[in-house]
DNA sequence: TAATTATATACGCTTGAACATATATATGGA
DNA sequence: TCCATATATATGTTCAAGCGTATATAATTA
């Protein structure tokens, strides 16, 4: 865990709503909340933003503790990080909740939904 | 209601974040969700900042729709919006959970309990 | 009306964060 | 090894937001 990490880890409680005040992350995280884990190719189709917006916004999220990472070849994977305060957890539930029947939450996890060629998607189980 | 605040009234989430994303305005924040409201020169005292900085603030979440104003003789009384959707309101008292044992919310409390001659304070009711 | 207290706003400055674009790195396959 | 795909980072710029200081407004009391 670099200098980087050990400084924005949450220490401040502040950093963590820093990190839900931006909309490009905060669809990226209702996603990765509803869905669970996502890769950049995903987001960036989804929410139709330039590629290295999106991994910019990831490397945020993901140096503040809020996300972790995980690669399967040429693919990376973020999800919420599940050692995340208990109150932080539940701020994402109870967000996804109250959003989720709203723009542009509903547009994006229709547009998830219908993505085709989706990476470990598997088509017929 | 005018322009600045249909504009900002959560009519974007994030924006509600963003408010939640400075460490004044949360230790404002979440003095009134433990306190009920609370007038500038408590908070001024309470957080040892200057009056025109707490009344910045208190401006943009009144703005924002997150508080709500009351005069009271030359005192300004704000509390947290009880209009604001059923999300917002769970999120600070998620939040005021999470936070009210750490620093600086711990001596926040304590020095506002302690202080003197507080607007509207009745000793020995 | 004048003085005092409480609060709000205006102004100029500085800084941090987001952006677009370009480029670098990493992995897998031919 | 070379190429293609997926992802990450670097660079320079722009802009919003916070800050301190000074000043304005509002209510109260003398």
């Amino acid at each position: 865990m670099d200098k980087r990490i050990l400084r924005t880890m949450l220490n401040e409680t502040d950093s963590f709503f820093k990190m839900l005040a931006d909309s490009t992350r905060l669809r990226c995280l209702m996603l990765m909340q509803a869905e669970g884990e996502l890769c950049v190719c995903e987001l960036t189709h989804t929410l139709n933003l330039s590629q290295p917006k999106i991994s910019r916004h990831l490397a945020h999220l993901r140096e503040a503790g809020v996300l972790v990472a995980r690669r399967n070849g040429t693919w990376m994977y973020y999800r919420i990080n599940p050692d995340l305060q208990g109150w932080a957890l539940d701020i994402l539930q109870t967000t996804l909740n109250g959003v989720r029947k709203t723009e542009p939450f509903v547009s994006d996890q229709k547009i998830l939904g219908a993505m085709a060629n989706r990476p470990g998607f598997k088509c017929c189980s």
